[in-house]
DNA sequence: GTGAAAGCGCTAACAA
DNA sequence: TTGTTAGCGCTTTCAC
């Protein structure tokens, strides 16, 4: 592969002019740029980036590390991280840890390792000591996005989780519902945790009682939403309406409900977070909560651009986003023309 | 940040005596191995990797370029990517072309600047002339996956469209189906483009007549399905089957159907493409076409590998992978304990 | 076992 | 407007 010794050779010029043609540095005479163009061109030339970021200590470059760039959550961040990256001529490094916390560690180091200027952490939920340590003696910045890292104190982007969930909740009181599941997420996570605790206080700002068996926690999967779905209709005293915590355990609800021949949103109302593509094609459309995951992405990025350029400010942010409830039929909702 | 240097003056030693010890180089006396490791722990240091990689003139990375890594598809594949790579001690600098030609030209020549050592291609539908050029002109191998690019010869891993097709219309036709409609995406895709031959090899095969006006092309999307699925309904002689060419549109054919309260399979049976989570909980589950994305991934992945360590193999390869038909009910069969 | 010296490909400072 | 020189942080000879 040729460098710019070649290039300089092939154009009868030094290194360093040609280095200020591909920079465009503006002093240069017109001839010489032609000709160097043209020894770039006939070359097939590439500037060789390792090195440049070598010499300038800079590498307009930022990690992303997550647990699982299959999950259309993770999927849509990165979209939003990238855009606002290509936006301000970086780029990103992204690693896999597949839930895992060495591989969480070894990310993080072979990001560091690879000098990005910062790096925005999706982890997975219980936070391992390494990460943490290594994150506290980090000289760059970082942005966690999703979950709450305990005793460590940098900028966090989140949904509203605790809002949503009061969203929903109350949305299926407002029907007149009184005896409400709750099929949740880990509690370790904070998603988990947060939606949890909306769902509690929609029940307790409107006057009905927190009830310990209709409080499901399963591991965001159909199948888990499946078998606690089951459960439920175990019970002496049957739930009128059920708040997933994500849509793939309300996949797994759909499909225990049918399977008992019970009709949503008569026998049993259902409400989900995550307005993903395909729950107005369910049976009922799914009313769902609307979370703005790119945004969540966008969010990060600028933030993290802006620590970079501004290395000085110290007071740490947290953001949340807020979500949007939206109404199909799932919840009892007569709605004629609904939402795509 | 601390570098070589400063480790090497904090343990009393060289320069590359420090190197050594972190490239676990086995004739360091013991004693010396630890006062490094201790300075190297004070100091928090982390190797740069910038600076190896150009001595080097090794990155040990790949360059994955795709359109799109919220698509559910490109998503599956990065995580086989991913993990085959990670085994051989590879990472991988992801791109998102948003399917846009400018992008992917500046994608192409990001990572070839930043020294990958190959690269998966995932073009965009109609293949750049730019693009083309480069590929033309590298040095490096490259490995094509999802498309396959006209006039260009490189490896290329992609799934068995026309076999999964057939598969899928001849379901249809056994069950005794003769007028099926098909439902596709854009001819300029190699995808788009095999999943039709598919279809019209499978209606031959089986003596049928291939019938213009119950061919649809759409976009990949649940609204062109939708759309697609009422010009269908508007024929004076309409389809008893239909087979989409990927899930999203047979989402919009469903909610077409329900909408002017046609019964699936009964009155109009539907196969398509994409086994994804939610189509077991559809009403009726659908009858899908399960592909092994991840296995793209890995088998590209694998490919690459092996052209970057061997590279004088001349022989191009183009791997097919085959696709398996999973039957629930929304074709017509009477399967009770269906596949979650 | 360890150190000294050279150089990967580039850019920044200075000189011409 | 262009060239010379030095050096980013590392690894790789080659000495000792």
């Amino acid at each position: 592969m040729s460098t710019l010794k070649d290039v300089a050779k092939e154009a009868g010029v030094s290194v360093p002019t040609v280095s200020r043609v591909i920079n465009n540095y503006r002093y240069i005479r017109e001839t010489t740029r032609k000709r160097v163009l043209e020894a770039i061109e006939k070359l097939s030339y590439h500037p060789n980036i390792v090195a440049k970021n070598l010499k300038q200590g800079k590498t307009n470059s930022i990690g992303f590390i997550l647990p699982d760039i299959s999950n259309s959550f993770f999927a849509m961040v990165t979209v939003g991280i990238e855009k606002v990256l290509r936006k301000n001529g970086y780029h990103l490094i992204l690693c896999n840890t597949d839930g895992r916390h060495e591989l969480e560690v070894d990310s993080l180091k072979l990001v560091i390792s690879k000098k990005v200027e910062g790096i925005i952490l999706a982890t997975i939920g219980t936070t391992g000591e390494l990460t943490g340590k290594i994150i506290h003696h980090l000289k760059i910045p970082v942005v966690v996005i999703d979950n709450k890292m305990k005793g460590l104190k940098t900028d966090v982007v989140l949904h509203d989780n605790i809002g949503g969930a009061q969203q929903l909740t109350s949305h299926l009181i407002a029907h007149g519902h009184k005896r409400i599941a709750f099929i949740g997420g880990p509690l370790n996570e904070t998603s988990g945790k947060k939606r949890l605790e909306g769902y509690k206080r929609a029940l307790i700002k409107n006057g009905l009682p927190v009830i310990k068996e209709l409080i499901k926690i399963g591991d965001w999967r159909k199948d888990s939403g499946f078998q606690l779905t089951r459960e439920l209709l175990n019970l002496s005293d049957k739930p009128t309406g059920i708040v997933a915590a994500n849509t793939y355990m309300a996949l797994g609800v759909l499909l225990a409900l049918r399977e008992e021949g019970l009709k949503v949103p008569k026998d049993i109302a259902l409400v989900s977070f995550d307005d993903l593509e395909f729950v107005s094609a369910l049976d009922p459309p799914l009313t769902t909560l609307k979370s703005l995951d790119t945004k969540i992405g966008e969010v990060a990025a600028d933030l993290l651009l802006k620590r970079i350029k501004n290395r000085n400010e110290k007071e740490i942010q947290e953001i949340y986003l807020p979500t949007e409830l939206v109404i199909r039929n799932s919840c009892g909702c007569k709605v004629t023309k609904q939402k795509l």
